[in-house]
DNA sequence: TTTAAGTGAACGAACATTCATTTACATTTG
DNA sequence: CAAATGTAAATGAATGTTCGTTCACTTAAA
């Protein structure tokens, strides 16, 4: 029996990524796609069911790799800064190690594919940052309030920033951006101290 | 001369939009939108000189009514946190009154038509939103911070929040999510205690 | 009557997917 | 050890469909 070529799934699951980042998700097409990955069509549905099956699988991988990176030395029972430093950390490390895969992961989750993308975060990746927060509650770290908008405050403006940092731009008329830790350091501060009571 | 049908026009608008939100840019054909609008595919062609100029269209118009809504009773000279929420409410009502016009935006934002639809804000609004945080760091309200730094803390949690909401969920395992005026509060709350000195 | 709005049919190109065939390797056989 | 065999990987061509765009034509109002 013939093995599989390890080499050919990397390239198409990579030039997949690569021209929905690039194209979005219309620039991906199965013949596009097999010859950007040097191979014939039909090599992809040995791999994949079709089309839908290639972009969710990649999205269940991806977001495996993400919620692993971020929960890279994290422990819910850290204190508040140190978490928060800690995640800010992880999922800023991630998106610079990773540009093409993070931003296939945000593409999905502004997509219609949106609702089926989520569902592959991990429980055990959810309960954690679930006990993080409730943990800084109860010791007067971290004022009382919704998951979401805890999210929303914690989170968004870092992926805002990391946006604008991969985009090389913010609004016409200003230059071109170039995140750098000082910025990272101040906005994460802010963040924490709107959070803290 | 027969005159233009204002409806006609209104309804590949429409219909347009809510293709691509609700199926993403590979779900805008021309024959889908033909057919949807109820008219002619070459009809379009009246209208718009391609796909990509139909699309392009659609933003700029979009973005001149969202920036629009966003400077009413807007000025520059206002304190920090009354500017904040001045912007927090003209944002967030943009949002829930135009859902659709809304989330066609965000689409354009990530995806690679994103370099062109920014260019679409108009110089004084941009001037606007400067001399605002000009001015609130001058009189103190607000930490000196690059530009990106102070929209990521400012507004992209008000956008996920709003997102959170039209998704209608926001992490599996988390029931529906429906945003009130306290959770709106509370963030714009913890925002502008960040970002003050 | 004039003129632009509006149309349905038609174009070739690109699309997702399938299929008969070939290829390369692991295993079996002599 | 080498040749034959079995099998899944890999392929290019082909299928039928949908795509964006155009065009010769009809319609309706100024």
């Amino acid at each position: 029996m013939r093995p599989r070529d390890e080499a050919k799934e990397q390239a198409i699951r990579k030039k997949a990524m690569e021209l929905i980042v690039e194209e979005g998700f219309d620039g991906l097409s199965m013949h596009k796609l097999a010859r950007a990955a040097g191979i014939s069509v039909a090599t992809i549905y040995i791999y994949y069911k079709d089309r839908e099956d290639l972009i969710l699988e990649l999205c269940k991988e991806e977001t495996l790799r993400m919620t692993e990176a971020t929960l890279k030395n994290f422990d819910p029972s850290m204190s508040f800064a140190e978490g928060m430093a800690n995640q800010w950390r992880n999922r800023s490390k991630f998106w610079l190690d990773n540009p093409i895969e993070a931003q296939f992961l945000e593409r999905m989750r502004h997509s219609p594919h949106h609702v089926k993308s989520i569902a592959f975060l991990k429980k055990d990746f959810i309960e954690a940052m679930q006990l993080f927060i409730h943990n800084a509650v109860k010791n007067g770290e971290l004022t009382s309030m919704p998951l979401e908008v805890f999210w929303s405050v914690a989170y968004a403006p870092l992926y805002q920033l990391v946006k604008f940092h991969l985009d090389g731009s913010s609004l016409p008329g200003a230059g071109p951006f170039k995140l750098n830790d000082k910025m990272m350091k101040q906005a994460l501060q802010a963040v924490i101290k709107g959070l803290t009571p």
